[in-house]
DNA sequence: CGGCCTCATTTTGCATTCATTTTTTATCTT
DNA sequence: AAGATAAAAAATGAATGCAAAATGAGGCCG
């Protein structure tokens, strides 16, 4: 007997550029689940009872439990024997190693499409990076994250790695959450740099410098991490304060 | 009912370097099946029927399939819907990526290790140079090629980041098979300039200058990938040949 | 003689069931 | 009353059963 109080499955959500398998029952869990998972709708180190989501998403254990395993695999989760799943808890210093692994990513990234990349390409990423200044001049955070990440996203398409870019997702996908909130929110100074960087960045992309952009790039992150890093030291510790005081 | 034909479980086998979860019949099943195929024990594209391994590994179909699923998000095999498991044949364009790959994460963690590694972990990779530079004197391409291993992995164990670490070894995994036979065979050239290469690398690390340490890595693993693509395709060749030749 | 269609067998996908382990709760002891 | 203990309830881990899809064989038609 299949429950049928839950969400329709058929919808296939709006991803993350992983892999997509789709029309296998679990294949579709999986994308549900993930995306589910990276958007932050469970709280950190919060259980997540087989049980409930079977009758949420309206299947079984089996496909469930096999996504389950996928998302464990690729770090969105934890699975604790005989304990079942949790939402994984991520370390101060998960996230500096993840934030440094995607700047490596990155690097890597703009390295190679400064091989391959077309003047169509750099004409297009110039585009958005006209627009961001324009959200920066206009203090316009949310505009600014978007075309920001897009930027970030283009130049990982020019590498024209298939592999890479399947990485850098399932990276992303881990620290999104984090890096919603990981903005230099009312640092402003830091966001000038940001946007300095990112001149520096367009540069070396029209030179085709790849080494140099390579170096450009890692350390951009490199600085977005510190950024996020601390804002989300006093986060957490705003949120263990309000826990603990009530 | 369990068959017991099969092989034991209980022994857990040495592996890869990625992620060890014991103790859990579809944990062991993982580790087991993730080191057969990387260690090549199933030809290139094969099917792989669930019952088999079924009886090959002493357990229901249940664990297998989940250990199977895990495989395919790790990228070692395939899953083609309703028509079951197929060890993944890599393209030479997924070659090609993957290398690239792998020379971003050493790029990367050449860059950290410069930050963090100690003068006797130095000391250890130069003991390990010299002991190759003695492999390559001889001619000795299978001890030389095991130290380059020991270096390339002490270098990415210096950069002190677990995430980069497995992720390395997921896909060092993928491209194991492919790597072992990829070596510079009759090619003296090549060899002599990846030994300059490693001493350049050396160099660069006794002065801790990341970014050229970066830079020299990628180059260098560049040109192995160069060779071993240039290799493999022969090899394929020939192989095809004979197929088709009788 | 070869290509196509139909049917039997095999294999995969999922649900259900059984066995263990964990967690909770109620009771007992100190 | 607080802690420990044991039984009950719930959750996980694994196996089995059943339906659907795919593979292969055999016969039919051109």
């Amino acid at each position: 007997m299949i429950p049928e109080g839950g969400a329709p499955i058929a919808q296939s959500a709006s991803g993350n550029g992983t892999d997509r398998q789709e029309a296998s029952l679990h294949g579709e869990i999986l994308l549900r689940l993930r995306d589910y998972v990276v958007e932050g709708n469970i709280p950190e180190g919060a259980r997540v009872p087989e049980r409930q989501l079977c009758e949420m998403l309206g299947i079984s254990r089996t496909p469930l439990r096999e996504a389950l395993k996928v998302l464990a695999a690729e770090g969105l989760i934890e699975l604790l024997p005989n304990r079942g799943a949790r939402i994984r808890q991520l370390s101060q210093r998960d996230l500096e190693e993840l934030f440094d692994v995607m700047a490596g990513l990155e690097s890597l990234a703009g390295r190679l499409a400064c091989e391959a990349i077309t003047d169509e390409e750099i004409a297009e990423i110039e585009r958005l990076h006209y627009k961001m200044y324009g959200h920066y001049l206009h203090r316009d955070m949310h505009g600014y994250f978007q075309i920001n990440q897009r930027i970030h996203e283009s130049i990982v398409a020019a590498a024209r790695n298939e592999t890479l870019r399947a990485a850098y997702a399932n990276f992303a996908g881990r620290i999104r959450r984090v890096r919603y909130s990981a903005n230099f929110a009312r640092k402003r100074q830091r966001w000038a740099e940001a946007m300095r960087e990112h001149e520096a960045i367009l540069d070396a992309l029209r030179r085709r410098a790849g080494s140099e952009l390579s170096d450009i790039l890692f350390e951009h992150l490199r600085n977005k991490r510190t950024a996020a890093i601390e804002h989300l030291a006093e986060a957490r510790e705003a949120t263990a304060a309000t826990a603990a005081g009530g």
